[in-house]
This record gives structure tokens, C-alpha cells and sequence, in this order.
DNA sequence: AATTTAGTCCTTTTT
DNA sequence: GGACTAAATT
């Protein structure tokens, strides 16, 4: 588990070099990892000084050469590993590099000290610096939810309808200025008419909220940074010399605020070393500049470019598929991937009646194939992913897998650190740490119930308002005047109490709590060199355990009757074993803060369940990648808001989805789909249709031309494909798809034709029949759509063909 | 003050 | 269908 206590990973960090310095000594081959390397890989590796551009495509072992890399630097003599900065956007990546590391200079270590997310390692410096923007040293970091209650006390405070303005929009604003490291000053031009026109001046009064509350947003992390950079040259020169080499990995990610604050610290020496792919550049809509690519070469005169191109991943179907496909956008910087590997599996491609019937397949294929009933060897559940557009589609997955006890795994889903109870306990720890923190005093000043509603919540308010004290201060103020009456009072007395008596345990524990940040620059390496790791004693296990205790918390969940209860409790005593890893609740809290993920680690074979978002940099073996339709992939509010820009993103994630198979890669579309409760008929996916079709096999069921495929998008090579293959059917003859036919003619054949056909034959008045809602009358028509008002279920608007004329409501085997 | 109910939006992707 | 909010009910 990544830490962040900063100091101790000096040690092994230098210990570890000095191990390798000294096996280099004597006389063994110093550099054993260079033979794995091709020619390319080998160049980016010795490539050490001056800017380096190095442009991987999928699969071409780009952490393969970044981490011989940084091992190469090491053996060289050319840093210390605690002088290499390398960054990543997610914590998977850096542990990945670090263990890597490990392994390549020959010992597990807790790991450079510089390597980790670029906020993480902002953070680290902000700590130091944190007088520069007018911060403590000590503020807190707080998540999207926090941001979003204070901005939406800002607006209400503004006078503004948060119904027309909500806090969602605003903060979606603010981060895209942050991302374009744009502080409110700096907002200008169309910009300022954003949020009626009084977006900066909301983004200027949270920036000044922040302060007061000693407290920093996820964006601000790297906005600091760069501001402090940029107004203290003295500061920036120091981190310059520091940081002898940089290294950026998924550098097609970076923003304008990340790409601000590389070439800042990379000007001296120019030792930067940037890997990236433009094709996964998947991260637009968050502020990501594929720009930042191509700037790259201006920025840095004489950079070297060299290109990753072997495919070291997939079989020759799955990398042509995939290349055919972003071959569609334009403006690629361009790669031509190829691979050793001969034959395989072409990509697999099958439409379905809907997108339940889609998930029952999938779940049916998953299970014939871990047991190795589709002609080919196993494949374990575990080398098994399912990868969506949005997450919203997982439902359907996990209503199939739990039917069919198929054990699986979502990742990305709900996190732990995100979970109601986990947070309101975090509260409680951050108002034990800091009292003055008043959004976590918000948060459970009337958690478990203690009578204080918001009238009573309003008092406390206005009282620390008028006297410019905290929201503790003001309670503690309120009913030293006796302005609060009956049962709250004592309530409130008994919080305020708890909380004095909790923040004593957190000062007696640890003094250095309220550090004071490094003077002057010359200590500040030598602080973290010589820092030493307090003892841990694991009281504040105990504090913890007192705190939830204490405040009742725990009481309210086990008196609570609802059936999750138990889960939560569950939850909140893992909540507390995960304390045991860090040394006080300080630490703890900035782990959460950075790291919010949630890798269970139980043994269990299971199938993987996630967002395309969330799979770039994973691979499997077998892939699936369901709801190719249009609307959905690509996603039609993607193509709304950027347009050709957007369309392309989108390419690229299913450029991405499809690079993730290594063996097996299956894309599939439905006709139906629910979408917002409403039945929906959905064409398949444009990029279908730009398939290469000799590179897939194509397995659709027949009798399945109501969805509207076939009709589609251009030369529709694939789409007519589709329809010939299915009548002739010759696909269902090869040994491996008996069973699905045979399944596929009992289960939906005799509804299908029907179903199809009987668009547009109803009028109004006519009674029908629905599989889900029962019988009804319709009430309008429109197109291939029917308004019906059902006796049971209400009125409902759906497309036709999910109806039949009530009279033969006995025929239709749904 | 707290719980229940009805009505309104919606849904991309996340460090 | 579900999350969230505002009104209605206890």
C-alpha cells in the first residue's frame, strides 16, 4: 500500500541504489535487463538526457522500458532514485512502477520517494510550501462532495436559483478553469459569461472559502503548484536542480495545469521523458490536451521521438480490428502496430433481441468458455472482462450474475471511501484532528439524530458567523448564552465536549501535528533525509474506536432495523483495520484523500465488470465489449458537446476496449434497450460498421432485423454482412456455436417475427398486451412508438413492437 | 423534527 | 428505474 508518509521512503530508497551500485561493482553484467528489450525500447531506455518523446502504442511494453529506465539511471550513476520525479495519473500505475522497479534492481523497496500520481506528489510539495498561497501546512483535501455542499451554500448565498444553477455545473466550471490553471483573475473573455455571468466571481469567493477553511480542492493541488512556481523563482530553481529526471507516463492525459507545471520544473536541464499514446487519449472531456503531444517537440528543441510499434499483446485479428478502427480519425500522429503473432481468434461480433438478453449471453458465453466448452482451452473467470461505455450498464451485468451465482467483481464502481458511512466516521476523525473543520461538523453535527435541525444548525451558523469563529466555537459560544433551549442543548454540550476531549487524545499523540513548514530551502531535503518514523503504537486505533463509540455512530447503525445496517458496521470495522497501517488518523486521512480505490483481494476466481475509462492500461484475455449502438458507443452527449472532436474520443475508447483482448474479444449490440425506464430501439454502433470484415466473425442471430441494422451507416460493409451470414447460418454450423443456436431458435425465434412486424398496426382505443406493465388501452401513436395507458402500471410511452393486440396476448411466449 | 410521499430530473467517462 | 428534493403528514 502506497504511503504517504513522505519521509521514511528515503531509506530504502538509497540503500537500494547503493546495493546496485555495488553488485555493479562487482563485476556482474551490470545491466541484465537491457537483453529483453527491442531495438526501439532499447533506444528510449538509453536515451537518457534531453528531452525523449516516447510515443507507445497498446501493448508495446512501454512500463517495460520507463521502469528499465529509471533502472538504467541507477546503474549509470546518472541520479539517486529519490532525484527521479516520475509521475502517473493513477495509483495503480505508480504501484505498478514501483514493484517493477523492484524487481528490476533486485529488491522490494517502499519506493522512490518522487514517483506517484501528480497529485500525490503535489501534494507532498504543497505540504512544504503550503505559506506561499496562504495555506497551513496542515490543510485538508477535500473530495467532490465537500466542493459541492460549499458551493452550493455560495450560490444560495448569492441569491441564485440552485435549481437553474446547480452546485454540479458550477463545480464542473471551476475545474475546467483549474485544469487550465486559470485562477479567478485570470477567467476572461466568453468565459466570464458562464453561470449568469458571475461564474468568476462565485470561483473567487470558494477560492477565498478554501482559505479560510485551510483547505484545498483536487484541481487546486496542481494550480498551487503552479502559482508557486511561477511567483518564486527561488523555490521552482531548487526542485530543478532536485529532480535530475522526469518521467511522465499516459502523457497524452495532461492538462494544461500538469503540462504547465512539467515544463516548469524541466526547463533547466531539459531531462524529460514523456511516454504516451494520442490514440488513447480518452480523457478530453476532463480537461486532457492531446495538444500537449504535439507541443512537445516545439517546446523541447531537439527532442528525440521514438516510436513503440510491436504488439507484444494480441493475436493479428484483434490488432487489425482495432487499428482499422482508429484509422478513422484524423490528425493521428501515427503508428503502425504490429505483432509476431500468427492467426487466432477473429473479433467476435453478435446482435441481440435486448440488452437483457445481451447480458444473459454474455454470462452464458462467460461460463461455457472458463470451462472450456467452446473448442479452446479454459479460460479462468479471472481472465475474463466485461467493458462498458457507462457505468450505468453494469446493472444489467450484475442482475444476471447474481441470478446465475456467477461470482464477478465491479471495479470503479461505488468505493469503499465514498460510502455514507465511511464518510460520515471520516468526519468525525477530521473534526477530531482539526475541530475548526466546519464541513465536517456539517456533516454529523446531527448524525446520529441529536434534535438539531436546521433551525437549530442556523443558529450555530449565524454565531460563528458574526463572531469570525469556527462552527464548534459558535456552538460552544451559542450555549455558553443559553441561546439554545431543551433537548438540543444538552445534546450539543455532550458534541462539543466529545469533540474537545477527542482533538486532546489527537494533540498528546502526535505534537508534530501542527509542524511548522521547512523555513528555508536548504532544509528542505535535508527534512525529509533525516526524518524519522514515529513509533506506532496503534493508539490511534483506540481514538478511533472511542470516536465512533462515543458520538453514538455506531449505536445508530445497530439500532438501525433496514437491511444494509449490518453491511455498514461491517464496513466501518474495516474502516478501522485499515487505520492499523498508518500511524495516526492524519495520515490515514490523506491516504483517503488521494487514494480512493478499493481493490478487494479475495482469492476467488471472478469475472471483471468496468468503464472502458477504467481499463486503459489493463489487458485479458478474453474481452467483451457490449452496447455498440449508437447513442450510446459512441455516447450521442459526447458527439452533442464536442461534436467531431467527441466522436473521435470515442473511437479511441473503443480503440482502447478492443487492444485490451489478448486472445478473444467479443463486441456486441442490442436492438432494445430500456433507457431511462423507457424502451428505446437502438441502431448498432456507426463504428461497427467500420470493422474490417475480414478480421470478424460474425454471429447474429437470425430473425433479428428489427433493431434496424444493416440499414445503416455508410458503405455498410459489415451491416450487410451480417444479414447474410445470419440467413445462411452457416456460422451456427461450425462445432463451437451448436449450443447458441439451438438456444437461441427455443428462446427467441417464435416472439421475434411478430414482435418485429407489428409496428404501426395499432390505432388508438385498441387494447394491448405488455410482458412487463399487463394489458392497456392505447392512447396515441407516434411513428413506431404507442402511448398506453396500463390498468396497472400507468400510462407509457414505448415502441411498438414491445406489444402485441391484447386477443393474442396467450400466443406470445415471453 | 422526523418520516413519508410525490414529483423532478436524469446519465459518460474520474485523479 | 432510481437518486434527489420539496412538500405533506405524523
Amino acid at each position: 500500500m502506497a504511503r504517504f508518509d513522505e519521509d521514511d521512503a528515503f531509506e530504502g530508497a538509497v540503500s537500494l541504489s547503493a546495493r546496485a551500485m555495488a553488485r555493479t561493482g562487482a563485476g556482474m553484467r551490470p545491466e541484465p535487463y537491457l537483453d529483453g528489450l527491442n531495438p526501439a525500447q532499447r533506444e528510449a531506455v538509453e536515451t537518457m538526457d534531453g528531452p525523449v518523446l516516447m510515443l507507445a502504442g497498446a501493448g508495446t511494453g512501454k512500463t517495460k522500458a520507463l521502469t528499465c529506465r529509471i533502472a538504467h539511471l541507477m546503474t549509470t550513476g546518472r541520479a539517486q532514485l529519490n532525484e527521479v520525479l516520475a509521475v502517473t495519473f493513477t495509483n495503480k500505475a505508480a504501484r505498478e512502477m514501483k514493484d517493477r522497479i523492484g524487481a528490476l534492481l533486485g529488491g522490494s523497496i517502499e519506493g522512490m520517494p518522487w514517483l506517484g500520481t501528480f497529485h500525490s506528489v503535489c501534494v507532498k510539495l504543497l505540504r512544504r510550501h503550503a505559506e506561499l498561497v496562504g495555506l497551513k501546512t496542515s490543510f485538508t483535501i477535500l473530495d467532490t462532495d465537500d466542493q459541492i455542499r460549499l458551493l452550493k451554500q455560495l450560490i444560495l448565498a448569492a441569491n441564485m436559483d440552485e435549481k437553474r444553477w446547480p452546485a454540479r455545473m458550477l463545480a464542473g466550471l471551476i475545474d475546467g478553469w483549474k485544469n487550465k490553471a486559470l485562477t479567478p483573475d485570470r477567467v476572461t473573455g466568453g468565459e466570464t459569461a458562464a453561470f449568469d455571468h458571475r461564474g468568476s466571481e462565485l470561483y473567487a469567493q470558494y477560492q477565498e472559502r478554501l482559505r479560510t477553511l485551510n483547505a484545498v480542492d483536487f484541481g487546486d493541488l496542481l494550480l498551487h503548484m503552479v502559482t508557486i512556481f511561477q511567483k518564486y523563482p527561488d523555490v521552482l530553481e531548487r526542485y530543478q536542480r532536485w529532480f535530475k529526471y522526469i518521467l511522465v507516463d499516459e502523457y497524452q492525459d495532461t492538462n494544461v495545469a500538469q503540462y504547465l507545471w512539467l515544463r516548469l520544473l524541466a526547463q533547466g536541464h531539459k531531462n524529460i521523458c514523456c511516454v504516451g499514446d494520442d490514440d488513447q487519449s480518452i480523457y478530453g472531456w476532463r480537461g486532457a490536451e492531446v495538444g500537449n503531444i504535439l507541443r512537445f517537440e516545439r517546446d523541447f528543441a531537439g527532442a528525440k521521438v521514438i516510436r513503440l510499434e510491436q504488439n507484444y499483446r494480441s493475436t493479428e485479428h484483434i490488432l487489425a480490428a482495432a487499428s482499422k478502427l482508429i484509422s478513422g480519425n484524423e490528425g493521428r500522429l501515427g503508428k503502425t502496430l504490429w505483432t509476431e503473432a500468427q492467426g487466432g481468434e477473429k473479433l467476435r461480433l453478435i446482435g441481440h433481441w435486448d440488452g437483457e438478453e445481451e447480458a444473459r449471453w454474455i454470462g452464458e458465453e462467460v461460463e461455457a468458455l472458463s470451462r472450456g466448452t467452446r473448442g479452446m482451452a479454459p479460460y479462468g473467470l479471472e481472465s475474463q472482462a466485461i467493458l462498458v461505455r457507462a457505468s450505468h450498464q453494469m446493472r444489467a451485468f450484475e442482475d444476471r450474475f447474481l441470478t446465475i451465482g456467477m461470482p464477478y467483481r465491479v471495479i470503479g464502481g461505488p468505493r469503499f471511501y465514498e460510502r455514507m458511512e465511511i464518510r460520515d466516521a471520516m468526519a468525525y476523525f477530521r473534526l477530531a484532528i482539526s475541530p475548526e473543520d466546519d464541513l465536517a461538523f456539517e456533516r454529523v453535527i446531527n448524525t446520529p439524530k441529536r434534535g438539531l435541525g436546521d433551525k437549530a444548525q442556523q443558529k450555530i451558523q449565524i454565531e460563528a458567523r458574526e463572531n469570525g469563529v469556527s462552527l464548534v466555537e459558535g456552538a460552544r459560544l451559542l450555549l455558553a448564552q443559553g441561546g439554545i433551549s431543551g433537548k438540543g442543548a444538552g445534546q450539543l454540550r455532550a458534541f462539543v465536549a466529545n469533540v474537545d476531549r477527542w482533538n486532546a487524545v489527537v494533540r498528546a499523540a502526535s505534537p508534530a501535528a501542527a509542524r511548522s513548514p521547512a523555513e528555508d530551502d536548504d532544509e528542505l531535503f535535508e527534512v525529509l533525509d533525516d526524518a524519522v518514523p514515529p513509533a506506532n503504537d496503534h493508539s490511534h486505533l483506540r481514538l478511533a474506536e472511542e470516536i465512533l463509540e462515543d458520538s453514538g455512530y455506531v449505536a445508530m447503525w445497530q439500532n438501525d432495523k433496514t437491511p444494509e445496517a449490518p453491511g455498514r458496521l461491517e464496513n466501518l470495522k474495516e474502516l478501522i483495520k485499515a487505520l492499523e497501517q498508518f500511524e495516526n488518523l492524519q495520515g490515514f486521512l490523506e491516504h483517503v484523500a488521494l487514494i480512493m480505490d478499493n481493490e478487494s483481494k479475495d482469492s476467488e476466481a471472478k469475472v471483471t465488470l468496468m468503464t472502458l475509462h477504467g481499463a486503459k492500461g489493463l489487458e485479458f484475455p478474453v474481452v467483451f465489449l457490449p452496447g455498440w449502438e449508437d447513442g450510446l458507443f459512441p455516447s450521442q452527449r459526447s458527439m452533442d458537446e464536442s461534436g467531431m472532436k467527441g466522436l473521435e474520443e470515442e473511437r479511441r475508447l473503443g480503440y482502447v476496449g478492443i487492444t485490451r483482448a489478448e486472445e478473444v474479444c467479443y463486441v456486441s449490440f442490442a436492438g432494445n434497450r430500456r433507457v431511462y425506464g423507457q424502451w428505446q430501439s437502438q441502431m448498432p454502433s456507426r463504428f461497427i460498421d467500420e470493422l474490417p470484415p475480414e478480421h470478424v466473425d460474425v454471429m447474429t442471430p437470425p430473425g433479428l432485423n428489427g433493431g434496424g441494422y444493416g440499414s445503416g451507416y455508410g458503405q455498410s460493409t459489415l451491416g450487410s454482412q451480417i444479414d447474410a451470414r445470419a440467413a445462411s447460418a452457416d456460422v451456427y454450423n461450425s462445432p463451437g456455436w451448436k449450443r447458441l443456436q439451438t438456444r437461441g431458435v427455443q428462446s427467441q425465434t417464435p416472439s421475434r417475427p411478430r414482435a418485429v412486424t407489428v409496428e404501426n398496426e395499432f390505432d388508438v382505443g385498441d387494447r394491448v398486451f405488455h410482458k412487463k406493465f399487463g394489458y392497456g388501452e392505447v392512447m396515441g401513436t407516434e411513428a413506431d412508438k404507442l402511448v398506453v395507458e396500463f390498468d396497472k402500471a400507468g400510462t407509457k410511452k414505448l415502441i411498438a413492437s414491445f406489444v402485441v393486440p391484447a386477443d393474442t396476448a396467450d400466443d406470445v411466449p415471453f
